[in-house]
DNA sequence: ATAATATATGTTATGTTATAACATTGCAAT
DNA sequence: ATTGCAATGTTATAACATAACATATATTAT
């Protein structure tokens, strides 16, 4: 459960720069920062939160639409994840990458690890298909404790 | 994707009744009707319906706390579900026979499916240890289409 | 360049989901 | 009877999210 380096943060900001340029995806001002404080921040955000960072930033009172609707956009492109089960949000380092990843989320520190596992898409596809569902969205969250958090 | 029938139904109430007395649960009138309202739905079902109902059965006015308090309950002794992608909740039709289970849920007719797949579990807690995690929930939902849903 | 169009953001208000805090009740053990 | 405990009632508010409409900004067509 590493947490990223600086480099990986830019990284990974640079490489949704370039997703939107080549994709002619409007990366307003906004979003970039919405996404910069989501992936800066490296644990799941809350959206009151980024509201709060936003306005800051900004010197000017924020509202809630324009979070929820910059987050809209980085979650339709891959650039962020919800984690449904605590109601925050997480940059995804390898967008356009997969369809369904899954998080370990510890309830302790808060940390997150996204994880991609082919055995397990292709057993939660096979489990559809068996029951004849069409697939449009897999929420596949763990929460629990981390190395560190559970040898406390 | 088949419904239950009202056999069905009542045993899985019988069930609850049965674990809660060999196990001394305190299954009160509440409790007891709020499981009955969650299990007759038989589709996913948000706490403000199930407050609704309940004011209307008991003929005055219930509040959030009593209804959350009794899904709580229900929760940690297995006999319902928290579906985190929909903020609703579902009747458990095997409780104790399981410690992680997974949904596919239709995002059109609302219907659900709940699923134990011993290899998945397995591929879960796999990558679980190889990240020394300890889990200790799970949250696995798909949404979708259903067969009837999809073919429309 | 100008107008038309689409896209994005600002703003106000409100809807939805969930919990904190404290009072009251009912019941069982001493 | 008194204490303790578990459950429920009650009031208020916190936390999360969107509807609806106004305004601004960027694209495109003329
Ligand atoms: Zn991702
Ligand atoms: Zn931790
Ligand atoms: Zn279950
Ligand atoms: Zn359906």
């Amino acid at each position: 459960m590493k947490s990223k380096s600086t480099s990986e943060l830019k990284a990974s900001i640079h490489r949704v720069e370039e997703i939107c340029k080549s994709n002619k995806l409007g990366l307003t001002e906004i979003r970039k920062q919405v996404f910069e404080i989501i992936v800066k921040k490296n644990k799941p955000i809350k959206a009151y939160e980024i509201l709060d960072k936003i306005s800051n930033i900004n010197n000017k009172p924020s509202h809630p639409p324009t979070v929820y609707r910059a987050i809209d956009f980085l979650i339709e492109n891959g650039f962020v994840h919800k984690l449904n089960s605590i109601n925050s949000f997480v940059g995804c380092f390898h967008p356009k990458a997969h369809k369904e990843c899954y998080f370990l989320i510890c309830k302790k520190c808060n940390i997150y690890q996204e994880c991609c596992d082919d055995s397990l898409k292709d057993r939660i596809s096979k489990t559809a298909i068996h029951n004849n569902f069409v697939i449009s969205n897999t929420t596949l969250e763990i929460e629990g404790h981390c190395l560190d958090c559970s040898q406390k």
